[in-house]
Parts: C-alpha cells; structure tokens; sequence
DNA sequence: ATGAAAGCGCTAACAG
DNA sequence: CTGTTAGCGCTTTCAT
C-alpha cells in the first residue's frame, strides 16, 4: 500500500505552488483554464485523491453525517437507510448509520462515539431527552425524524390522515368495536397512530380496545392476537406491518378468519414479503422523510421548523 | 456551536506540554499518575474531546471501516449491519454502510467515494472483478464476504453442509422430484447453493429442476410457483427465504398446499416476521461471519486467509 | 492569475 | 517522566 500522491506531489511536477493545484480543485474559475487543465491532467495520471481528513481538519467539513436509528431489523429503517445514504451521495456526503437499540443510555454513547467525526445528525425515533437533545445540538447540527419537540427542526411521517381513512373505511363496512396494537411507548410514533385511532373512533362512536406490543415484534403482535381474538372485535389496526403480521398469524392459528372475521390495518408498508390475504397498510413515505432530513442537515438551516410527510391509505385484502 | 477546546487548551491551563495531555489519553502508562490524573480531570472539566480529523492527519488512521452492500432492504443485511456495527464499536470504530444495487459501476464508484475516509472496507457480495479488488486493495485493506476470490481475506456464510442435510431430509420423507429456485447469478452464494442441491440430487437419484430468480425478490418467488407447479415437483429449496415465501404465497393462491403437497426449505432465516406455516431454512452465521470479517479487517492480517461459518439446518413446518 | 506562508489539532521522535 | 520540535496534507489569507 504505497503512499499516495499529495497536492505537493503534484505541484512540484508541474512547477507550479500547491495553493494552484489545491485551487483547481476547489476554486477553479479563479484560475487560467489551461492552468486547471494542466492540473487536473497530472492530477489524475498520478492518481492523485485529496486527502479528507487534511481536509477535514482545515476546513472543518469531514463530509460525514450519522443516521441514528433504533433497530436495523426492523424495515422501516431499511427505506431510511437507502433515502439517507442516496441522498448523502447527491450532497457528496457519506452517511454513518448507528444503531441504538431504543436504549437512552446507549444511544448517548453512541452518539458521543460519532459525534467528532460527523458535520451533523440525523436522529430517527430518538429516545434521548429534550435537554439532551438541546446539549447535543451544542455540539452538532441536529435534524429529528419522529420525534416532535419544538425548537429542533423536524421531519414526521405522518400516519394521521391515511389512519383516519382507514378507520372510516372499517365502520363504513360495519366494524363497531376496534382493537389498536399499539408499538413503542413513548415514541411518536405511538402517540400519533394511537392519537389518531382513540379520536377517530370517538367520532364514530367506536369502542376500541388497546392492546400493547411495547417491542414491536412479530412475536408480540401474535401473542395480541389472543387478547383480540377474547375481545371479540370486527377490526384491528396495528402500530406496523411487523406487528399486523404477527396478529394476521397469530389470528389464523385461533381460527380466526381476515377479513371475512376481522379486518386488519397496518402501517410502514416497508416489508420484502407480501403475505396471503395481502396486509392492508398506510404506505409511509419514508424516503421523502429522510430525503428532507438530509437536505435539512446540509443546508444547515437551524430553522426549527416542522415538516410533515403524509402517509398514503393503501387499501389491500385485509380490509 | 461554540470551538471545542483543543488539547493546547488543556495544556496551558495545567501547564504542562500538549504533548503531556495527548499521552494521557493515548499513552497514560508512561505518565506519572497523578500527572493523568489531572489531565484526565482537567480535560473533562473543559469538555475536551480529541480531534478525529487531526488524529486522523497524524497518524493515518480515521476510526471508520466501509461496509458494502447489495442492497439493505434484505433482510440478510440487517443482521450484517448490526454485527458490523457492534464489531466495529467493540473495537472503537465506526461503520459507513454503502448500498450498490448489485451494480458493479455504482459499486466502484461509491468505493472510490468511501475510499479516502476509511481504514478498510468489507465487501459482502461483490460484484467487483478480481482486477478491480485487487487493485483496490493496494490502496486499502479488503475482507471479502461471500465471495471465493483466492488471495483475499474471505470470510464464507457456508449453506452447503445445512443443505445437504435438509435435501436429505426432503429425501427421506419420499420426496423425489425436486426444484431449486435460483438468486442472483455469479454470486458465490448462489453457485455454493445449487451445486449443493444438484450434486445432492444427484448422489441421491433425485430430479431437479432450475427456476430463476434473479434479483432475488419476493415477487420473482411468487411467480416461479407457476412453473413450480407445473413440473409437479415434490420439494422446493429456495436461494433465500424471501424468496421461499413468494414460493409458499404463491403456492398457496395455486392451492397447492405446503408441507403437505410440497415442501419447501429456505436459506438464511433473517426475515422478522414469520409466516404460516412457519418456513423450515437454513440458519447462517450472518453475525459470525461480518464479526469475523472486521476482525480481520482490524488486525489487518494480509493472511488472505479462507474462514468457512457453516449455517445449520433449522426444521420447522413447511418440511 | 499565482506564489509564499501560516496554521488547522494532533502525534511522534528526540532530547533531557 | 516530560518538554521541544517537526511535521501530517490541505486551505486560505496576504502579497505580488
């Protein structure tokens, strides 16, 4: 692994200062055009590559952002990591992806691990609280997805819309008692979804039943089927598609018909399979939600501002 | 966003040389103790926290290693991510995760995009010619994943003795036509898998029959049952479970029941939902293997050695 | 339009 | 044990 050329190496090869070679890199228009030429010529028979962390270190830029992320299983962040790094790639930027665990603590040290090498953070369904946060943000550029306290700026992908056309599609096909297998406590997410559903369901005179799948697993949401199946409800609408695929089975096992018994609503819309009766679901456009996170990030626009994504109703065979 | 104090920060205010507060992070054994103590408390006093991009300038090493992936909405590369990242935390790095879409262009291009910022690179999958590697690695180090390419450090997530033994399995049970529906042509994985199933067949006097499915979609696995269906086969063994659970949906819409009609095997089991009948599929050492890999990527070992993680048949319903 | 020189923050000889 | 002194490779005034 030889030692590769520096921006000196160049210069003295063609008798001009480094700061011309360096120049030509970055600051082309100022110079002679035959000059930039003759440059970038040698610049590239030598193979020569501008050292990041040089640059790095005069400029401050590393090129870097963090996506913070709670769990990679989970598809939801496959999409997130796809738009982040895609959109990273357009801005020239590399993105490094960490994984929290939905653990407070780990995320903090996490975080401080990343934090020296990044120019900012993209922080997806954060644990941490509203004064870490304001310390973090001290330290870096911060952008939130999921999460919605004020003064930070924010991305959420929201659910609300597309559930509340859902749910009135489910009473409009008779449904009178509800169940909502809810995800993540305190994210939200959760808040939202749940929100959403309790109110909806006010409106239209619903009764709902919550069931919790606190870790949003496949396992849990089979375990819900259970409750729902005892509950004897016409609908369910799960906190996401992992867990409505696990009521789906779950159901199935109990002799519990979808739809003809109980009709079934997720969320995300983000699975690499599709199951047999096909999941009715809100497809989340969780790509735009990343997309203006990142664009966010590097604008480094400390606007504090609010941005919501809808979801879209993508009506199935569970339904 | 205040200028974080730097290490001639802490050292004015103790008095001592920067040379001191940089040995008492990274060289505190020839200190006086009391002499890293102070340091140690002064710079925590401060908030002081090393510059990764001038350690990076001094001694060639950023703390990052690339990982490469086909494409990170499979389920595979979830738990590949997951145990790069732990890894690499365990040895005090951390991960840039690149996704290339099985596109050899792309590929090289983001590589030559990590290139400059990392101290090595893991490469599950490649598409990149022997050429390509090895000229990449006179530049940085590579571990390959699941690619064969002798003189590399490769690290291999064997299905074949697994396979063996579930074809077997399928044998005993008296099946004796069987299909074997096929993933992404040229891989490594997908040459190890159907020669397996084809040299088994053959010492055991079974038919097999090739379906492809190339990009290794869940919607190719759905399609291929028609054929499937048509050679009246007794068993299935697909490339990946995402693909077996296209093959079971679409089996199942054909009324063709599984296990009891066909049976039908999988490879990987990374899926985070499972399905019903719960897929029978081979369990790869996804963790050990990456886990190895940036271990090796760590020690820097130009061994270009050949480490085999066998994956172990997992029998559940669909067998 | 280009060169010279200083400095980003840190580490690593080399002294003592 | 600790201080002094050079750089690492690049960008960026300030000159010319």
């Amino acid at each position: 692994m030889a030692k590769p050329p520096t921006i000196v190496d160049v210069a003295h090869m063609l008798g001009v200062a480094p700061s011309t070679v360096s120049r030509a890199f970055n600051n082309p228009r100022i110079l002679k055009p035959d000059t930039v030429a003759r440059v970038l010529a040698k610049a590239a028979e030598l193979g020569y590559v501008p050292n990041r962390h040089a640059q790095a270190l005069t400029t401050g830029r590393s090129g870097l952002v963090g996506l913070v992320i709670r769990d990679v299983s989970n598809p939801f962040f496959a999409r997130a990591i796809r738009a982040t790094q895609r959109e990273a790639e357009r801005l020239s930027l590399n993105a490094i992806v960490v994984e929290c665990d939905s653990d407070a603590d780990r995320e903090q040290r996490l975080i401080d691990r990343v934090l020296p090498q990044v120019e900012g953070l993209v922080l997806a369904s954060t644990r941490l609280s509203a004064a870490r946060l304001t310390e973090l943000s001290r330290r870096t550029r911060v952008v939130l997805v999921n999460s919605d306290l004020a003064g930070f700026t924010r991305v959420l992908a929201s659910a609300s819309e597309a559930l509340d056309q859902g749910i009135r599609l489910l009473a409009g096909a008779g449904a009178r008692k509800l169940a909502y297998v809810g995800g993540p406590p305190y994210s939200w997410s959760e808040a939202e979804r749940w929100g959403t559903v309790r109110r909806v369901a006010a409106e239209r005179g619903l009764a709902v039943t919550y069931v919790s799948a606190n870790m949003g697993t496949y396992g849990e949401g089979r375990a819900a089927a259970v409750s729902i199946a005892e509950a004897e409800v016409d609908a369910v609408v799960a906190f996401d598609d992992v867990i409505a695929h696990g009521v789906l089975d779950g159901l199935t096992i109990l002799g519990v018909r979808v739809p003809e018994d109980v009709r079934l609503l997720g969320c995300d819309d983000a699975l690499p399979i599709e199951t047999h009766p096909r999941l009715s679901t809100v497809r989340l456009d969780i790509e735009q939600a990343f997309v203006t996170a990142v664009r966010a990030l590097a604008e480094g626009s400390v606007s504090g501002q609010r941005i919501l994504v809808p979801g879209v109703l993508t009506v199935r065979e569970t339904t």
